[in-house]
DNA sequence: CAGATTTATGACAGCTACGTAACAGTTTGA
DNA sequence: TCAAACTGTTACGTAGCTGTCATAAATCTG
């Protein structure tokens, strides 16, 4: 998710419920952008991936189904989470909006409060954005969901900082980090920190990983920043 | 289980709501029928036992609290998962649902994803309820049906919202939730709560857990959630 | 080698997130 | 009906995490 506020795309046609909807997610804290037909609204998607999308069924140009079903083809877009928007008239057609693959519907007239609940319980939805998975470099294991982190069966102990910057590291083994981009990633691009600070968090991370046994894990280039060795030069 | 696709019956009054849940059933691959009333469901899957129902709780004729206590009363049924469909404005009922012996329960707004993932892990417990009726978690166990939780053969006396919060944990070990997920699935998307209120209650749960004899095993992960912790490691 | 530059580390004050008790408002069950 | 149980909020103490700085160590440069 951008690290910011979550982004929605609104796909609808009609310029009243368009109204009505951008005001009322961006109250709710959401960066809108939105787009009038299904064939813009896939191309916007595509070309810049939302964190979710609210699409109207009733479209012009593409129907909200053919909308739906090319967005679920797509790589970019496919795990982005789709509320269908339908009218009860269209009530039949609305309900096979599902088994193409929209995540969840409401329908017209909806309450803002129910939608804006959908929205975030979709966003907040651990199956649609899942990072997860073990990340294993050089016997260091790391397991996002259970967030845990293990060196030869033990545990190593970390801070929730020391967490996400070994997380951040272990994505993208041997890759040279400076201290700008690993305060971009692990600490948020808001973050106005002194760069030195990334210097402290990897000394405390380089300790916890030490008292687990794992040694010389995590690289210092000189005048450039740090990167994980992937290849355990502790196990020696 | 039926050799070919599993069997469920849905006894719901509302024909909308009658007409999504039977597209969607069918579209996940189940073969629906449909009862309109307490009285004739509780007939149908006596006459034909489903291998699931789904269950409204507003019904005329005969409430979804007296259909599901006569269904446990038949031997024929007695082992059939129901899982109950409720309003948010019935909350209350529905933790009397559980008392009733009902597998499950649904809130309504609920998410057609959700409902089909509930239905489909109630039907992949196998017949053999006495074991996987229940959740065993590092010594833990928790009967849903009868809503009683035991450590030890001692058993943990909770609130029903301990109740839910412990089934959540306990359905994924080790995952962890943010207290927002948990909110989402203990209380329902539509709970505008306090996150903090989260804190106390997991406080509740570890002293009625800690009672029976199980410590250490909600872990607190610092910054991010709660989780269960599946193997004891009460050696700390 | 000396001086310059960059990195490592210990110390520390401030802050945040967490645990818990207390409480008032409800609900429940006898 | 009343007593017991449950719920959500608040307040407060505290452990542990955070960011900064000063100083030591390492590395580079000429």
């Amino acid at each position: 998710m951008s690290l910011l506020s979550p982004r929605i795309l609104i796909v609808e046609d009609e310029p009243a419920q368009v109204e009505i909807l951008r005001f009322n997610m961006e109250q709710a804290g959401y960066e809108v952008s939105v787009e009038t037909d299904g064939e813009k609204g896939v191309q916007a998607a595509l070309e810049d991936p939302p964190d979710l999308i609210l699409l109207d069924w009733m479209l012009p140009n593409l129907s909200g189904i053919e909308a739906c079903r090319r967005l679920r083809k797509a790589r970019k877009t496919r795990e982005i989470p789709i509320i269908l928007l339908t009218a009860r008239s269209e009530e039949r057609d609305k309900i096979r909006g599902l088994d193409i693959g929209a995540d969840d519907y409401v329908t017209k007239p909806y309450s803002i409060k129910e939608l804006i609940a959908r929205v975030r319980s979709a966003l907040r939805r651990p199956t649609t954005r899942s990072t997860d998975g073990k990340l294993v470099v050089g016997g260091i294991e790391v397991d996002i969901e259970t967030h845990k982190a293990r060196f030869d069966e033990k545990t190593i102990h970390l801070g929730p900082t020391e967490f996400r910057l070994l997380v951040v590291l272990m994505q993208n083994p041997e890759r040279v980090f400076s201290r700008s981009q690993l305060l971009d990633q692990a600490w948020g691009i808001t973050a106005e920190l002194d760069t030195r600070t990334v210097d402290v968090h990897i000394g405390r991370l380089r300790r916890a990983l030490a008292r687990a046994g794992a040694r010389n894990v995590v690289r210092t280039i000189r005048g450039f920043g740090y990167a994980l060795e992937s290849v355990s030069e502790a196990a020696r």
